[in-house]
RNA sequence: GCUCACGUAGCUCAGGAGGUAGAGCACUUCCUUGGUAAGGAAGAGGUCACCGGUUCAAAUCCGGUCGUGAGCUCCA
C-alpha cells in the first residue's frame, strides 16, 4: 500500500498509508481540543466526515460544530435519525423511505406510508431519536458498486432509492448505517448519533416525490436540529414571535383588512384604519417620484383582450390571467400589468429623443389568477396594487436611470425601515427575445449602476426574465427573514411588439430603451411585510392613528372636546376615548391598538390646560401643552420620512 | 390544482359516542366617575360554512362544494 502525504491546512504534511480514515489523520494532526469540535474536514471542494479514507495526499480543513457547515451536517444526519426512529417505531414493512436533506432552518424526511402521521406522533418520535442521540450510534459509511447497491434497496422495496440510484451516473455509491439503518447517501455525517443534543419535530405536509404533481403524495416530516439545546430554544422562541406577529392574525386584531369568503379569496377589503396606513403610504410614494421626476399615470382596470395579445401575455401568461369577459361581443380581460397602458401613453404622440428619459408611475391595481392553495393573507393575493413606473430612455441613458432607480428604491426602502438587503443581477436565460448585444450592453449598465453606487450583489446566470435583465433586492426583515419586493427589469420585448419609436437626432425612427421597476413590489404584500416587521406598531408617520386621547372622567368632556378638535385641526391623527370606563381599561385598549400615544386628561391637565403623554412602552412624557404635543407630532413624522 | 388538517356567536375557543348548543371578550342598557394594561349587573346575539345522503331524529355519521391553515407546485 502506497504512502500519502497528508496535512491539516497551512501546516506541515505527515505520511500516512494511503486508505487512512480522515477522522485518524485529524487525531494524529491535531490537537485534542481540535478533535473534539470536528465532524469532518474539507479536502478542496469537498466535504469528507471522519469515517471517509483519504486516498491521495491532501490538505484538510476541519469542519467544526461552531460553523454553517457543521450545522449543516448535524441536520442532515438529524434527518436519518428521525428516519430511523420512525421506522422503529411504525415498523419498516409499511413505510418507504425517500429522500432527507438538511435545508436552511433543519431538515425534512419523505415517507411513502398509507397510513397518514400525525403531529400526535411527534412526541414518540423526538422521545425515540433521545434514545438514539444517547446511544452514540456511529455514523458507519459504506462505499459500494452501485449495482450492488440497486439489489440491496430492491431487495427492501424502497422504490424511490432504486429509482435515485439508477439516476446516478457513479459506478459506486455510498451508503450510511447508523444502528439498522440504512441509506443511500452521499455524506458527510456526523461521527455518531450522540452529537443531536437539540432535536425537535416541527410539522408534517405532503410533498410530491421529486416536486412533480403527477409522482405520488408523500408526507414529509420536518424538523430541526441544534448542538446547542439554547439554540433550538431561541429558535423556537423565533418561531413564536412569527407567529404573534402574522400579518393575518394583527390585521384582524387592529382591524387593517379583511378577507371575506363573499366576496372571494386572495382580495383584500382595506378597512378604515388599514386604508389609512396605506393612503399614507401611497401619498409619501408619490411626493417622492414627483421629488424624483417622475409623473403620475393612471389607467383602467380592462382592455381589450387583443391588447394582451400584442403584449405577449397571452402566449406566455394565459394561465396566470382571470378569464376574459365579453363586452359589445368583444372580448376584454382584467389586466395583470400595467406595462401595455403606459406604451398606450407614450403612443399618444410622435416622441423626440430630446423627451428623454420618460419616468411615469402609476400604483396600478392588477389581477392575476393565482391558484387557490398558493395564496396566503396579504403575501400572495389576487388583486394587487403595484407601485409600478416605466422608464424609456436612449441607450446611453441606461446606465443613469438604473442607478437613479437604485438610488430612489434604497432610500424608500430605508424610510420604512429596511436597511439590510441582498441585491441579486439576473442575466440572460436560455430563452430570450433581443439580440445578444444588447442583453450584453444592458447588463453591463446594470452592472456598473450597482457598482458605482458600491453595492455588493449577487449574480444569478440565467435568471433573467425572458424578456431583459433585471436586478431583484431582498429586503431583511427584523426577524431576520428575507422578502423579495423591488425589481428592476430592462425590458426588449415590449417596444417591439408595440413597435414603440421616437425620433432620434438623426432624424430616424429608433426603438427606445424600457425599463420597468417596482419598489415595494405590491403594496397589499408590502403592507403585510411592514406589518410583521414592526409587529402592528408602526412608526409614527404611517401609524393611522397617531394619539388617542382618554379621559379620567366626564367633568373633563368639555376640555376633552376641545383638545381634540384642535389636534384634528392642526392634523394631527387623532381619536378620543370619552366612554365611561376606567382610565386602565382605556389604556389597556390603547396600548392593543398599538397607538403610539395617548394623552391622558385628568382634573390636573384641565386645570393646567396640558395634557399627560403616555407612550406605547408605557413611559410617560412631561405634561405639555396640546400645541406643543401637536408641533411635536409633526416634527417626528417629518424626522422620519425626510426627502431624498 | 394536489395531500393532510380545520370550519360552532363579531373575536378567541369549549362541547357534541346522533335527541335542534356554551364560555370569555366585544356589543346594548343600567349602576359606578374611577390617574397609567380588563369595576359590577342585566340583556341581546348562532338554522354549529353551504348542499345532498343515511336516520324516527344530523351541529354531531357519510359524500360533495366553498373557505382557511401547513406544505408541494407556481410566482411574468
Amino acid at each position: 500500500m502506497a504512502d500519502i502525504q497528508i496535512a491539516k491546512k497551512g501546516e506541515a504534511s505527515q505520511t500516512f498509508p494511503e486508505g487512512i480514515t480522515a477522522g485518524e489523520a485529524v487525531k494524529a494532526l491535531c490537537s485534542n481540543k481540535e478533535r473534539k469540535q470536528t465532524l469532518a474536514v474539507r479536502v478542496g471542494e469537498d466535504l469528507l466526515d471522519l469515517s471517509a479514507s483519504l486516498m491521495a495526499d491532501a490538505e484538510f480543513e476541519l469542519i467544526t460544530a461552531d460553523s454553517s457547515e457543521g450545522l449543516d451536517i448535524l441536520r442532515h444526519s438529524s434527518s436519518h435519525i428521525m428516519a430511523q426512529a420512525i421506522l422503529e417505531i411504525f415498523g419498516a414493512d409499511g413505510i418507504k423511505v425517500a429522500i432527507g436533506p438538511s435545508t436552511a432552518d433543519g431538515f425534512y424526511y419523505d415517507f411513502d406510508r398509507q397510513e397518514p402521521f400525525s403531529p400526535e406522533d411527534f412526541e414518540a418520535i423526538e422521545k425515540k431519536v433521545k434514545e438514539i442521540a444517547a446511544a452514540a450510534l456511529p455514523f458507519e459509511r459504506e462505499v459500494m458498486p452501485r449495482s450492488k447497491a440497486i439489489e440491496y434497496f430492491t431487495e427492501r422495496g424502497e422504490v424511490y432509492k432504486v429509482e435515485l440510484l439508477n439516476e446516478i451516473e457513479d459506478d459506486t455509491v455510498s451508503l450510511y448505517r447508523q444502528g439498522d439503518f440504512v441509506d443511500l447517501c452521499r455524506g458527510p455525517h456526523l461521527p455518531h448519533s450522540g452529537w443531536v443534543r437539540a432535536f425537535k419535530m416541527i410539522r408534517l405536509a405532503g410533498a410530491y416525490w421529486r416536486g412533480d404533481e403527477k409522482n405520488p403524495m408523500l408526507q414529509r416530516m420536518y424538523g430541526t436540529a441544534f448542538f446547542d439545546p439554547k439554540a433550538l430554544k431561541k429558535y423556537l422562541h423565533q418561531l413564536e414571535e412569527a407567529k404573534k406577529r402574522d400579518h393575518r392574525k394583527l390585521g384582524k386584531e387592529l382591524e387593517l383588512f379583511t378577507i371575506n369568503d363573499q366576496v372571494g379569496p386572495g382580495l383584500i377589503l382595506w378597512q378604515p384604519k388599514g386604508a389609512l396606513a396605506r393612503k399614507l403610504i401611497e401619498d409619501y410614494w408619490k411626493e417622492e417620484h414627483y421629488r424624483n421626476s417622475y409623473e403620475l399615470l393612471y389607467t383602467p382596470h380592462i382592455a381589450k383582450r387583443d391588447l394582451w395579445a400584442t403584449s405577449g401575455h397571452l402566449d406566455f401568461y394565459a394561465e396566470d390571467m382571470f378569464s376574459s369577459m365579453d363586452v359589445d361581443d368583444v372580448s376584454y380581460q382584467l389586466k395583470p400589468m400595467n406595462c401595455p397602458f403606459h406604451i398606450g401613453i407614450y403612443k399618444t404622440k410622435k416622441r423626440s429623443y430630446r423627451e428623454f428619459p420618460i419616468r411615469w408611475c402609476e400604483l396600478g391595481t392588477v389581477y392575476r389568477y393565482e391558484r387557490t392553495g398558493a395564496l396566503q393573507g396579504l403575501m400572495r393575493v389576487r388583486g394587487f396594487t403595484q407601485d409600478d413606473a416605466h422608464i424609456f430612455c436612449l441607450p446611453e441613458q441606461l446606465e443613469d436611470e438604473i442607478f437613479n432607480i437604485i438610488d430612489l428604491n434604497l432610500h424608500v426602502l430605508k424610510t420604512f425601515g429596511f436597511t439590510e438587503y441582498n441585491i441579486y443581477l439576473s442575466t440572460r436565460p436560455d430563452k430570450f427575445v433581443g439580440s445578444e448585444e444588447n442583453w450584453a450592453k444592458a447588463t453591463e449598465a446594470l452592472k456598473r449602476a450597482l457598482e458605482k453606487k458600491g453595492l455588493d450583489y449577487e449574480v444569478d446566470p440565467g435568471e433573467g426574465v425572458f424578456y431583459g435583465p433585471k436586478i431583484d433586492i431582498k429586503i431583511k426583515d427584523v426577524l431576520g427573514r428575507s422578502w423579495q419586493c423591488s425589481t428592476i427589469q430592462v425590458d426588449f420585448n415590449l417596444p417591439e411588439r408595440f413597435q414603440m419609436s421616437y425620433t432620434g437626432e438623426d432624424g430616424k425612427d429608433h426603438q427606445p430603451i424600457m425599463i420597468h421597476r417596482a419598489l415595494m413590489g405590491s403594496l397589499e404584500r408590502f403592507f403585510g411585510i411592514l406589518i410583521e416587521h414592526y409587529a402592528g406598531a408602526f412608526p409614527l408617520w404611517m401609524a393611522p392613528v397617531q394619539a388617542k386621547i382618554l379621559n379620567i372622567t366626564d367633568a373633563q368632556l368639555d376640555y376633552t372636546e376641545s383638545a381634540f378638535k384642535e389636534l384634528r385641526q392642526a392634523g394631527v391623527r387623532i381619536e378620543k376615548d370619552t366612554r365611561n370606563e376606567k382610565l386602565n381599561y382605556k389604556i389597556r385598549e390603547a396600548q392593543l391598538a398599538k397607538i403610539p400615544y395617548m394623552l391622558i386628561i385628568g382634573d390636573k391637565e384641565v386645570e393646567e390646560q396640558t395634557v399627560t403623554v403616555r407612550l406605547r412602552d408605557g413611559k410617560n412624557l412631561p405634561p405639555m401643552s396640546v400645541s406643543d404635543f401637536a408641533e411635536m407630532i409633526h416634527a417626528e413624522s417629518q424626522g422620519s420620512i425626510s426627502p431624498q
